[in-house]
RNA sequence: GCCCCUGUAGCUCAGCUGGACAGAGCGGCUGCCUUCUAAGCAGCGGGUCGCAGGUUCGAGUCCUGCCGGGGGCGCCA
């Protein structure tokens, strides 16, 4: 199901090609009161052809078929084509988005394989703010792209190799293992890396025995591997506890750590080298991308073997490139990882490219985003400067909720008061973070996100709730009322509104996947509360005129419900039944 | 020095890939609860869209140059 925009353009098409082939009808959404949509196509053309806009316009009019969707079309002296859309069109639009269970999304015309890299915590060390955003804004991307019927296969990328694992495995040496994974089972990461850390600056002799322990890990010696693997399990276990309070989709099945690509190092040396990729530079062995300058205008490499012989993260990174379109026959590998990435992984597309890995250069898409600030415009901070843990802030979010749900609503019984905080302070912190453009910094704020007014996460599951309320109220079933057969009438200005707004869910859907931006989806859901609480105010429902009427707005209620919900969920965002 | 991102109301942010007078929330001021949840709604006030040029019938949006903020630029990941 095209949005409503979409059908005008279809219907304008032949009409703007009778003038120029392929011309666009420019139809956009039109702000000028009693017009719907207006179409723009006749400017430009009128340009390109030296005649007048209105007499181009009136043209295209003339010859477009307007029947059924259409009430009324106006030609501004401009150029401007306004158009009225037909209320029988618009109830039945309602009706058919109501009785689909996608309501009208479309599912995409190929389903494709989609990579998602996402999250990538490290081992043995503490989820951070900055780990925030890319959970929750790779969540959100994966759950749309499974909405329109692509498979979708999570991989979270975690840090578990590397120099840092000598000096890790030795700590956990001198802690006792059964101490090391109480430790770590309770989430205290922070002080054991912490530790490790001291000892390394602090004592020679650890930090001999941590290098000692990096080259038995890396030539896989049996006990030095089952210490390593003490680490990850207590961290991904640690990891899973934080993507269940944050009611995320990853689980210890989509981990794919580094360790996982270390045996297709050599192989992707080798390649490269027969590829006659690789040169040599002061020892290293690194591909020269063309296009990328260094800070004296030589060539920058991408060093995929240091001069000692180890591998840089480069090297992984191009094994998952040859891994994700080789085994897993990825169409597309999204990476949301932070903007600072940027160049890493644009070279690193380029030489996979040049590689023969990735097929063409937009099938592997760094999706950027910013960072979290603070209220100072720095980087988003305890007061003593220390990173702020993740759970530390899920736990504050819900229990901020808390004390606001149980003042607004005090009569929700304790059980169903937890459960309402959890969704709402969960849901307020994941918002906040997809509700603006994902590319710029934002600023942490929590009286913000936890408002019940603006663009927030309760503000949107209110409008639902209200939606739900009136169901309730009446003891009705909305089941009957999303079936498409009860008649609508859209008479008043804010029903008729809302219906229009209704229509724009598969359209949303489609802008936000287009750029990978969450916030689009977002912004469409609080325009969609607010017409439905504007049609709230306006139109009574139980209390309507007459039964039909009554009938009419419990369509739109729960169509409204619907869409909310279904936009709620698709960002990750849970939807309490009451607040 | 080069490259990337960014600059819109006092604050926080939208602005649908160039369209009509630039929108929303918060804060400020004013109204609205015996009526489906006032966790709400309606209204008022508030912007030379960083600056200067350019392209265009039309520019917050595209191009160039400055200014301010953030980030990246060879063996950390």
């Amino acid at each position: 199901m095209a949005g409503t925009a979409d059908l005008l353009t279809a219907r304008l098409q032949a009409a703007f090609d009778a003038m120029e082939p392929g011309a666009d009808p420019v139809v956009r959404p039109s702000s000028r009161p009693g017009v719907d949509f207006q179409a723009n196509g006749a400017m430009a053309l009128a340009k390109r052809l030296g005649r007048p806009p209105a007499e181009i316009a009136a043209q295209v009019l003339a010859s477009a078929d307007l029947e059924g969707l259409c009430r009324q079309a106006e030609i501004a002296p401009q150029g401007f084509i306004n158009f009225t859309v037909d209320e029988t069109f618009l109830v039945a639009r309602i009706q058919a988005q109501g009785a689909d269970p996608r309501l009208g999304v479309r599912p995409a015309e190929t389903a494709l394989e989609v990579v998602v890299d996402y999250s990538h915590p490290n081992v043995a060390k503490e989820m951070h703010v900055g780990h925030l955003r890319t959970t929750v804004i790779g969540d959100a991307v994966c759950r749309l792209l499974g909405l329109v019927g692509h498979r979708v296969i999570r991989e979270n990328h975690i840090g578990d190799w590397g120099t840092p694992f000598g000096m890790l495995i030795e700590h956990l040496v001198d802690l006792g293992e059964e101490e090391a994974a109480h430790e770590l089972s309770v989430g205290d990461l922070d002080t054991f890396y912490r530790q490790a850390r001291a000892q390394f600056d602090a004592s020679a002799e650890f930090r001999e025995r941590s290098r000692l322990r990096v080259v038995l890990l890396q030539s896989e010696d049996p006990e030095t591997t089952r210490l390593w693997r003490i680490l990850v399990d207590q961290s991904v276990a640690y990891f899973q506890e934080v993507y269940d309070k944050l009611g995320v989709l990853l689980t210890p099945d989509d981990i794919v750590g580094e360790s996982f690509y270390n045996a297709l190092l050599p192989v992707v040396v080798e390649e490269l080298a027969g590829k006659g990729l690789l040169v040599d530079s002061d020892g290293a062995r690194c591909v020269f991308p063309p296009g990328w300058a260094n800070r004296d205008g030589t060539p920058l490499p991408l060093i995929v073997q240091k001069s000692d012989s180890g591998f840089g993260y480069a090297a992984t990174d191009l094994a998952a490139l040859r891994d994700r379109f080789g085994r897993l026959g990825a169409d597309l590998v999204l990476y949301v990882v932070g903007a600072p990435q940027a160049q890493h992984l644009a070279m690193c597309f380029e030489v996979a490219h040049m590689a023969g890995w990735l097929p063409n250069r937009d099938q592997a898409v760094h999706v950027p985003f910013g960072n979290m600030l603070g209220a100072d415009r720095k980087m988003f901070k305890t007061r003593s400067g220390a990173s702020i843990k993740l759970v530390d802030l899920i736990d504050e979010a819900v229990s901020r909720a808390t004390a606001a749900v149980s003042e607004k609503n005090p009569d929700l019984p304790a059980g169903e008061r937890d459960e309402v905080a959890r969704m709402v302070g969960v849901g307020a912190l994941k918002y906040a973070d997809l509700s603006t453009d994902r590319v710029r910094d934002y600023v942490f704020d929590w009286d913000r996100m936890l408002s019940f007014d603006g663009n927030t996460a309760p503000y949107l599951q209110y409008a639902r709730v209200r939606c739900l309320s009136i169901f309730r109220r009446g003891e009705i079933d909305p089941e009957p009322y999303l079936k498409g057969t009860i008649p609508v009438g859209l008479d008043h200005p804010a029903e008729r509104a809302l219906a229009l707004g209704l229509l724009e869910f598969p359209a949303a859907v489609e802008a936000t996947l287009e750029t990978w931006s969450p916030h689009k989806l977002c912004a469409y859901l609080f325009e969609v509360a607010g017409l439905f609480t504007t049609f709230f105010e306006n139109c009574p429902v139980l209390k309507a005129p007459g039964p039909d009427a009554r009938d009419s707005r419990l369509v739109l209620c729960a169509l409204s419900a619907a869409v909310l919900g279904a936009g709620l969920q698709a960002l990750g965002i849970e939807t309490p039944e009451r607040m």
